[in-house]
DNA sequence: GCTTTTTCTGACGCTTGGTCAAGAATCCTG
DNA sequence: CAGGATTCTTGACCAAGCGTCAGAAAAAGC
């Protein structure tokens, strides 16, 4: 398993170059423009080929959705990273997700698919556990800021709401707020022009309604996102 | 177009029957489950006529979604005739937008496909206005709400922060939160076993957080809620 | 260089969305 | 109520796409 002969390599790489060329037809000409006769002209090898890789269309769509999620992990990552109050590191959460959500803008398409009911249950048992995997692991690293902002005494939490509870709260938020953005074009009109600036603004009325200290009034939020942005955003 | 024949009242029976059965057929067997010839066979008509009502599934499809949507709306507009504070009427709402997911289980999944582009832009511009326009509907019973609240003075909204943009944050509290309550299995594993009363936490929290009187202590929501639920949303 | 193993291919079967010409039912008018 | 005009219904048909698999081609082993 360790030395791979030619061949083997060669497979590997065009494991990628599959992906790749899926990710760009999902993106140019949606879920139903992704067939398996289009991906094998792409990448110029015969549809028996792309099944000897992916035994069906959504392990296809499963495997996008895992390296896009793994790609949220790592910026999740590294945003919890940021030196400051735990409330500024939640922030800084925030702004990765927001992030996130302009760099992969196919991320809602790929999780619509995935939740449909008739596709997540042609997918491996694998495949399945593995974005579950990295799921829960983003939550638990905001969990664990939660879990830090208690122990510093930022925030004290009432008798049975948990540190999970909270962040259910704050996922819902964003996650709600990010899908409406992503979908609704009837925003602008109803005078929401900037959506992100609207979830940051609640998220803040939210920590706030928790009592999460420093208040949302006792900072400069433009500055510190600034500073966020800096230290644990920017790609080196 | 006053006086219908016999036969025009024929086909207009039968055109609901259809939607009846694309409903069952998609609460019983998904997305991938739903096709034209299953319909046809189940209304016991041919395909042909079956698009003679519907262009193509992506309309029957629209269709539910609009009978769902408006009975949102009905469940919307009366509890908001819930008489109390604004805040209560607010809760109000919230009680109906769970009862509402409560109900019509299938929503999601219609929300979920509809969403997709390749989906929608196959649906005719007179539906998409419809559903819009009851979506709108929607939004501007709770707007009023809120209105309502700063006309009252239970609630003082900072500068350029509109009712709209208060009511955003609330809705994508709520959507998202069902949203991942609906989908999620992992919810119970993490000690979220109750994920509508979590939405109703949160939500009160954030109302803190924007100070709308009167505050989550000062009233016990339980009460309040079982009041809601017999004068506004027992089904007469 | 020859055999064995692995990989690749594209024709094939099958399902399903959508069309349409021809036949059936209904409506209308004298 | 007859019979022509209109409207409605049907199911064969086409195209497209998923997934399979026997045989061809390439690679590996000896």
């Amino acid at each position: 398993m360790i030395q791979l002969t030619p061949k083997q390599e060669e497979i590997k790489l065009r494991e990628q170059r599959i992906l790749d060329v899926a990710r760009s037809v999902l993106i140019q000409h949606g879920y139903h423009g992704l067939s398996m006769e289009r991906i094998a002209a792409k990448v110029e090898y015969s549809k028996g080929t792309i099944y000897n890789h992916f035994a069906n269309k959504e392990e296809i769509i499963v495997a996008l959705a895992i390296e896009t999620v793994g790609r949220r992990l790592e910026m999740f990552k590294q945003a919890a990273q940021f030196r400051g109050a735990s409330r500024f590191r939640m922030l800084a959460i925030g702004q990765a997700a927001e992030k996130f959500v302009r760099d992969y803008a196919d991320f809602f398409t790929l999780e619509q698919i995935l939740q449909l009911p008739s596709v997540r249950q042609k997918i491996s048992q694998q495949r399945q556990h593995e974005i579950n995997s990295i799921e829960v692991r983003c939550m638990d690293i905001v969990a664990g800021i939660v879990r830090d902002a208690v122990a510093a005494e930022d925030l004290v939490l009432g008798p049975d709401v948990t540190p999970e509870k909270l962040v259910f709260g704050i996922w819902s938020l964003t996650s709600g707020g990010f899908a409406i953005a992503a979908r609704s074009g009837t925003l602008p009109h109803l005078g929401l022009d900037n959506p992100f600036e609207l979830v940051h603004h609640h998220t803040a009325a939210l920590m706030d309604g928790f009592g999460w200290a420093p208040k949302s009034s006792e900072y400069d939020s433009n500055k510190l996102n600034q500073k966020i942005h800096c230290e644990v955003l920017s790609n080196e």
